[in-house]
DNA sequence: AAGAGGCCCTGATAGC
DNA sequence: TGCTATCAGGGCCTCT
């Protein structure tokens, strides 16, 4: 679910609230993720400060005093719940996802702390927990991912000489995290639609200035998503929890039939399965 | 060897 | 009301 903004967003939120808290004990109700839970997990965690929250792509990590990371991943269905345990079950100013009802369901990970306590959730267990004993291996955990698009190796060469020759469309590119890391399939489509490309481009096609507004878009789309708090898809039915609101900016995600928004188009936005993923994009302005 | 497709898993929703 | 099918924001593995 969460792409690099919903991540970002709850970096903020973890940061602030459990930034320098000392742990008093995690506890483990369901070790089942897609790396299941190790049984000296628990272990690692004792009486170590949290010094920062930070995140690189759609990945959280937690810096503990110990020295090790603590690497989160929300796959596609996880939250992270922030409980007040000083009055008993009141959640307070949460992160994004939450919802003011604590969930009685799926319930993975809960790391407990002074007054404080940070429930992990996640009904698909397509997420993660995963310690990482030093700087190095963090490195190497993530040598695979290519640059943020924030990043200034995010560069026009950058993205011209990794497109040269390669006949993947455009779509599959921005989601392939070896290229750039931290778009989804939500985001994906809005850049596009921004740069007025066709998702099904290939990518040896494009011209040097079709590579420019990606990087300018791409920049762009996630920038304003953290800036409006993410993008929250389904409407939970508790309406007290801090949810996204860049939802209602898309301009195409989940628009399938709608009408073109951009001025002077009188385009319908089409939904089109690529490789298995949704993808949305304007048939008139959208037609390079 | 790049690129497409399947799969991990549960829940919500649509259609009958 | 209850069945079945389809789909969902990620990432890894396998096959061609």
């Amino acid at each position: 679910m969460p792409e690099l903004p919903e991540v970002e967003v709850v970096r903020q939120s973890l940061n602030k609230k459990i930034k320098q808290k000392k742990v008093k004990k995690v506890i483990i109700r369901n070790r089942n993720l897609r790396i299941k839970i190790p049984l000296n997990f628990t272990r690692i965690f004792k009486n170590q400060k949290i010094f920062k929250v930070d995140r690189f792509s759609k990945y959280l990590i937690l810096h503990l005093s110990n020295k090790n990371f603590c690497l989160i991943h929300l796959g596609m269905s996880g939250t992270i719940h922030l409980v007040n345990d000083k009055k008993k079950n009141l959640i307070t100013n949460t992160s994004f996802y939450n919802s003011p009802v604590l969930p009685k369901k799926h319930n993975h990970v809960e790391i407990v702390f002074e007054n404080l306590r940070i429930i992990y959730n996640d009904p698909r267990r397509f997420g993660f927990f995963q310690i990482i004993k030093s700087l190095s291996l963090l490195k190497k955990r993530f040598s695979h991912l290519g640059p943020e698009p924030f990043e200034s190796k995010f560069d026009t060469n950058y993205v011209i000489s990794f497109f040269r020759n390669k006949k993947k469309n455009i779509k599959n590119m921005l989601i392939d995290q070896k290229f750039v890391s931290g778009i989804g399939n939500i985001y994906a489509s809005e850049i596009l639609f921004l740069c007025k490309i066709n998702p099904n481009k290939k990518v040896c096609l494009l011209k040097r200035d079709d590579c420019l507004k990606i990087i300018k878009n791409s920049r762009k789309i996630l920038f304003e998503a953290i800036k409006r708090g993410g993008s929250s898809i389904k409407d939970f039915k508790n309406t007290l929890g801090r949810k996204g609101t860049f939802q209602k900016k898309f301009n195409v995600y989940e628009r399938g039939g709608m009408n073109c928004k951009r001025v002077n188009c009188s385009g319908i936005i089409k939904k089109k399965t690529i490789s298995n993923r949704s993808t949305f994009f304007c048939n008139t302005c959208q037609n390079t």
